[in-house]
DNA sequence: AAATTCTGAATATTCGAAAATTCTGAATAT
DNA sequence: ATATTCAGAATTTTCGAATATTCAGAATTT
């Protein structure tokens, strides 16, 4: 009934909190104290605790017990682990796609490509990732997203939801460009055609190599 | 310093509340009334709610906003893809630790699987599982665990951990023996055999068997 | 010097109650 | 009959304060 101009409803806290945590908004093993975020959102400690409690069940934010929360420490062999999870979530989810996904599969997925390798262009002509880095952020996220999207398994997609997001946030602390690379237009379009080919084998390959340089540092 | 007799710790709350919802504790979807643990446990409000958040980051509680917590729903559907999505982590994490695995893992599994057939034995000759129905449980995922323990793959494993509880939490609601067959002893035999074997295909055709059964109703 | 104990400050956790929301079922209207 | 409205009850969410725990550095002891 009553609400105060500044005060922030819980699911928009969350929403700040998770694009924060994607976005390097902390620095890696960040202390995530609740005063500092009562005050930013207006609200009490009680409320802060449930959001990052929720957070840390999405993995970006680590809870030890006595000694409150973090944001998720970055490790070279974290980032390995994430990437090679991701392409285990990916290959199949993709390859399930390919076999169960129909027309609508088919248009979404190519939807999402066209997006993305829109803004890919923009980004190539211009040589300026900021701009629509939020709009490429997104379409990334759609593209690989919709992947999987007829791959019938609710659990695979929510698992490589959270994972995708905890690989972004581990990138945007090594990189500098928060894991654009001029490859990637090349990359996405192989992927896209194997995927439409129905070709399961070099799909799964465009994926690894697409994903594989994350594994070398 | 000063503790009431009858009050649990939130630890101590969440084992046992992670305890009955993997051990047919609630019926599936059945709300998880604050009102009621409070008492139960001899907290406040929010101390359920935070542990009710915990046991959503781990797939066995379902939160929605403003209405509250729920066990978990079970359904056919959701069994399969539980079955499915265990069958590929731990054929994967199976396989790379075969891998990776050294005399340490070997030593590992083969202790599990010690302890396992040695219960299963048990209530084989008995034909009862109930007096021994906390052991087998816990022999049956430390088995199960080892298979991965050596992948190299902290996210694999923690995922592995989850999926395998919310497989078993939907189990006890479909059947009656907590998901225990008699067949168990020769596939766990077989499993173990072509670990130790480092035959990956055979390894992964086991897996796969041993748990094909849960896909058929 | 190294280890241990103390101590105040900072932080995390829990509480009991207030506020907001959803649910339930009876009363009314279509 | 079916649908809609509307209290009252039950439940969820949030709050501000009280309690307990951890942390960091000074003081003490070995």
């Amino acid at each position: 009934m009553l609400k105060t101009a500044e005060r922030t409803e819980t699911p928009d806290i969350y929403r700040d909190l998770h694009s924060k945590l994607t976005m390097g908004g902390f620095a890696p093993g960040e202390k995530l104290l609740p005063g500092p975020l009562c005050i930013r959102y207006g609200c009490s400690a009680n409320t802060i605790r449930e959001v990052l409690f929720r957070l840390a069940s999405v993995g970006l934010v680590v809870f030890e017990e006595q000694r409150g929360f973090r944001a998720r420490r970055s490790s070279v062999s974290r980032q390995h682990d994430l990437t090679k999870f991701r392409i285990l979530l990916e290959q199949n989810g993709a390859t399930l796609s390919m076999r169960n996904g129909g027309i609508a599969w088919e248009a979404q997925l190519t939807a999402a490509h066209h997006k993305l390798s829109h803004i890919e262009a923009e980004i190539s002509r211009t040589g300026a990732l900021e701009p629509v880095l939020q709009l490429w952020c997104a379409a990334e996220w759609e593209f690989h997203d919709a992947l999987s999207a007829a791959c019938d398994s609710p659990l695979l997609r929510e698992t490589f939801r959270s994972i995708y997001d905890q690989f972004r946030q581990q990138l945007v602390t090594h990189e500098r460009n928060f894991g654009y690379y001029s490859d990637n237009v090349p990359e996405h379009r192989k992927i896209l055609d194997a995927a439409l080919a129905r070709d399961e084998t070099a799909c799964c390959k465009h994926i690894h190599d697409h994903l594989a340089r994350n594994l070398a540092p």
